[in-house]
DNA sequence: GGCCCACTGTGTCCTAGATTGCAGAACTCC
DNA sequence: GGAGTTCTGCAATCTAGGACACAGTGGGCC
């Protein structure tokens, strides 16, 4: 009641607004689009704020040991099968990180955009870890073999400290989606993990609205929920002008909008 | 069809087996029972595996800024209101950390057993943290304030290495707790909770089989689910001699019949 | 320019689990 | 040993979201 639940009132309407004449999402622009903002040829650490304190030394031996390899769309990076024998740092494309329940079901724990770091687990000597890492597209990743991470990092006391702080983050963000997860209805959780995306998602250049890459079916799976039930509530949104979409880009058009409804508790 | 469902089958005779006159969980238990194994009277700290590789000053110097303060049971240990301005170390009693939804309902994030940690986020530097800490029962908790901590502590290179390994490990546990959360019926996500909770529990001395000191309700908030549905689960749980129910104590009884509801799908 | 396929919208069941309400049993405290 | 409080069992709804089943449609690719 609080809520008004529009979903009846608006079920038309909902497309052609993701259909105006914008170039936001257009495709050519994804080539164009600088995969960091440090420009084209960057090495496999210089960017990552994790190895900022690597002496220059280090930093370059570090680099000519971590040969860039490629992945294909689909192709998975790491699994059970692979297990984690590296760091890894993503240098273009997307990855995602996603368990695997018995019945095939996946939920995914994280998407990851150039430059971020995984395989941490590696850092902490915890072996067993059952995620799968999988290319959402073609994606170019370094590596760093536990023995050079060994050397160069782990001697580093400033490093333990950075390894710390960014586990800490995990922590706090992986307690918050739990109980989003627990106590909180799908549509809150909807509109909570796209604002969260958005904050981590590079800024539209052309407007003042964000754009989150994904579908329907990958933002599913980061929730925990069905596509279709996940459509249903993405019409909801777009419909109350909280969102616009296209195919596989989301625009987030009302932030202070979508927090409300990711208060809601029904 | 492939999991008995016996629900039906054996509604009735599940007290009958919890007031069997054995003592195992006879209350007067309790008070004889030692908090940890290495004995009454000891330090906040001398007993935590974290702080074992302080020198015998440090550990001195903080034992004396670190009184312990008493919590009677239900008191909170801190909140929104009085954020964290220490670490904690829990000498006696259980402490409860969980988290509020805005329509009151709780998740359970941990509950801590003496000898525990908490408030870590302090030493990664992590402020707004809106997790809440309540007394289970009465408690003796010691607080390292944040400067001591600084001292004698992010100095000391072979701490920030512990501290990841900490983290590492609870990023871990809420990966797979999260995933079960998202995928797991409940029944597979109780009978996993209980062998998590198994493993950490101080085995019984008197049986092969190991006691959790909860009640339905506590259990209920760790698996994000109502007493109620948590209470048809244990029954079942029971009468298919999985497990042995007293007031407040769940008894394991055939770990590996848990293991087995707890990789069941549906 | 046309074909095909990945995305998305929708609709109908159907079940797990929330909600509500209550009752009896066990433990605690006088 | 009696009263009140906690804990547990049980049953009757109610509902969010899962499982299926299709139907458009936009866009990439040839």
């Amino acid at each position: 009641m609080t809520t008004p639940n529009l979903s009846a009132a608006c079920s038309t309407t909902i497309v052609s607004a993701a259909s105006n004449p914008t170039t936001l999402w257009a495709p050519h622009e994804r080539e164009t689009e600088p995969l960091t903002e440090t420009g084209e040829p960057f090495s496999c650490l210089n960017a990552v704020e994790l190895f900022a304190d690597l002496s220059a030394d280090d930093m370059d031996a570090l680099d000519r040991m971590s040969p860039p390899k490629h992945f294909y769309s689909g192709e998975l990076v790491f699994s059970q099968s692979q297990p984690i024998k590296a760091l890894f740092i993503l240098k273009a494309g997307r990855i995602r990180i996603f368990r695997v329940a018995e019945d095939g079901k996946t939920l995914t724990i994280a998407i990851l955009e150039p430059g971020a770091v995984f395989g941490e687990m590696l850092l902490v000597g915890l072996q067993m870890y059952d995620n799968y890492a999988e290319a959402l597209e073609a994606s170019t990743v370094c590596q760093l073999s536990a023995a050079d991470v060994e050397n160069h990092f782990l001697s580093n006391p400033k490093m333990a400290v950075k390894i710390s702080r960014l586990l800490g983050e995990q922590v706090a963000r992986l307690e918050e989606r739990l109980t989003d997860m627990a106590l909180r209805p799908l549509a809150a959780r909807t509109a909570a993990t796209l604002l969260t995306l958005a904050n981590s998602a590079p800024r539209g250049r052309f407007t003042h609205s964000v754009a989150v890459k994904l579908t329907h079916e990958q933002l599913a799976g980061l929730l925990g929920a069905t596509r279709e039930a996940t459509s249903k509530i993405m019409s909801d949104l777009a419909c109350r002008k909280l969102i616009k979409q296209g195919r596989g880009r989301i625009l987030i058009e009302d932030a202070e909008g979508l927090r409300r409804i990711s208060r809601t508790t029904f």
